[in-house]
DNA sequence: TTGTAGGCGTTATCAA
DNA sequence: TTGATAACGCCTACAA
């Protein structure tokens, strides 16, 4: 009479009759509640094995209230810097059976807002967010819920929470020196709209580098965080009268548009311009002239984002961290000179 | 007395109350079931708003079983193709207002196997996979349990299944044909391990377009689907006496690696070597000379793959659906001859 | 058209 | 240590 002839998923109950005991003991049993005779739990453990036994998340969720699920809500899951962080996301959650949920908001702050709904119906334990807008009130609201939110690379002004990023001030900044040192009088920027925290530091850092070595004319040019932003703003650069003799592009996607309108132009890297990247993508040393970049430790970025989640998650109280990681610079070629040697390809070995 | 104080979340309680009906109403409100009358919607939407209430999917999945929650399972998510794809599936997912759970089995069968019990364990209503292994009964389990499958990309052996691919037999006969028209006798091939059905049939591709032209002479390289792999193999191609005067490298990252290969070498693109690459990647029009590929549609993989899955959560009954999708190719300049002119960054301005 | 109430699969409380 | 049993928040017969 209490069979259920339900085609449909084995159940804790069906577990607790098959072991005979209840199904109390069997949630101890799977849960390694120490309140368990060995031989119960042997029991239990076989007639799971041998049903097939798969605990329903849904309904654990609904009553226990931790919820081993995350969201992560990235403003651009095809750029190859997020898809890497996303690979060391994907990595530690696994490794602790929390379950990731994926939203694109595609730079769109209205798929981003509804993103954050979703997660929160979801009943997700923390957000991990590279954020599209850079005001912290929509934000807010969703921590007020008791959603804790990581920011990841791109920092919300205003927005206490916890964060992973790297120093984009002295990654640029450090850029723009190679530049400079290596004889450079005339070195533009590339880079991203100033509402993204990101492009705005590494801006920043641009100037601060310049102003180091005594100098105060600048060449800017902003476009959006894809390729054709670059591409564009590369253009610019060169239809000037006097194009720089070196440029610093502060965006992986914007990089590969500089390229293609400096092969448009016909110009060789690096003895007519030289050029230094950001990020360093698995194609860096397969262009020729391989390409000078900053790297950033895109999968441990990735790792310690989940590591901080996970700590604010289960200590809600704890203060607020912010993680800043060291970039690289890692010299190759397109900048003249000559590189230091291996750089680059073991690393892609590694992973 | 029926208050509860709770800090938590909104329930469908307290909007009932708020709203001054049943909780009953309330579902059949906000579900847009046509049995309740504009009155008492109005109300009920008044109050949901007023509150900020989000209806508990845990609560909703245990309860009604249309789970509106698909897990998508890739065998490498930093490869660019399936980040392309994720991206059409995302975008599809979304619209629907279905839940996307994303798992990267990292080519490895046993993180694979853990992807696919926790897919089931939350419930999802179908699933997106491109597989790792080429036998069907891991899988096959998995759609006993009642959770459609759907293979994407890679086709599984004996797995009876929907699935989106594309023909990669022609795709890779083009790609020779190609090179064997422009005149090249010693092309060679160089792919990923047969054991994926995608290299196994791009290679079968390679080998018909050489017999069409009368030639039995292979020349074959395979490695695993990364960087180091096109490496490593066209190292060995440069490295005998006589290498090949035309490689079509089947895989995007492989062909980063074979390209760094060639850089290292000192060959000339296409004078010494000329190269045709799988996939239109970002990068493709930024190398010089810019790549000559073979084009999948990548982002329309996702949203049919979506639309396919969709189908048949919602009529399991349906025949099974294998749609293959043309791809192209979009020739450059790395073969030698002329760029047919504009090919290859209006689409990057698409999306 | 609306409300009442039972139950989805778990876990946690309370007794035994 | 173990077992009943009451929630968790929602949907859906069924009754009104």
């Amino acid at each position: 009479m209490k069979k259920k002839s339900s085609s449909a998923s084995i159940t804790i109950q069906q577990v607790a009759e098959a072991a005979g005991v209840s199904t109390a003991t069997v949630s101890r049993a799977i849960n390694k509640s120490d309140a368990v005779s060995e031989e119960l739990r042997n029991q239990v453990i076989q007639a799971v094995q041998k049903l097939g036994y798969k605990p329903n998340r849904s309904a654990r969720n609904l009553r226990a209230h931790n919820v081993r699920k995350v969201g992560v809500l990235f403003a651009d899951v095809q750029n190859p810097f997020f898809t890497s962080v996303l690979a060391g996301i994907e990595a530690s959650l696994q490794k602790v059976d929390y379950v990731l949920l994926l939203g694109n908001s595609n730079e769109d702050r209205h798929i981003e807002q509804e993103h954050l709904k979703v997660f929160q119906e979801e009943g997700v334990a923390g957000i991990i967010l590279a954020a599209v807008t850079d005001s912290a009130a929509p934000y807010q609201k969703v921590i007020r819920n008791g959603v804790p939110i990581l920011a990841l690379d791109r920092l919300v002004e205003r927005l206490k929470v916890d964060s992973v990023s790297i120093n984009n001030v002295e990654a640029a900044a450090l850029a723009t020196e190679h530049l400079l040192n290596l004889g450079h009088k005339d070195v533009a920027f590339i880079g991203g709209p100033v509402s993204i925290s990101t492009a705005r530091l590494r801006l920043e850092g641009y100037r601060k580098a310049l102003l180091n070595h005594g100098l105060v004319n600048e060449r800017v040019e902003l476009g959006n965080f894809r390729q054709v932003g670059g591409y564009r703003a590369m253009k610019a650069l060169l239809s000037t009268k006097l194009y720089p003799s070196a440029v610093f592009v502060s965006n992986n996607l914007m990089t590969l548009g500089a390229l293609q309108a400096i092969h448009e132009a016909g110009l060789n890297i690096p003895k007519d311009i030289a050029l230094i990247g950001f990020d360093d993508m698995p194609w860096a040393t397969s262009l020729q002239p391989p390409l000078t970049v900053i790297a950033q430790p895109t999968y441990n970025l990735g790792t310690i984002a989940v590591r901080l989640l996970l700590d604010r998650i289960l200590n809600p109280a704890n203060p607020i961290q912010q993680v800043i990681l060291e970039s690289q610079l890692i010299v190759r070629e397109s900048c003249g000179g000559k590189s230091t040697g291996n750089s680059g390809f073991e690393r892609s070995l590694n992973h």
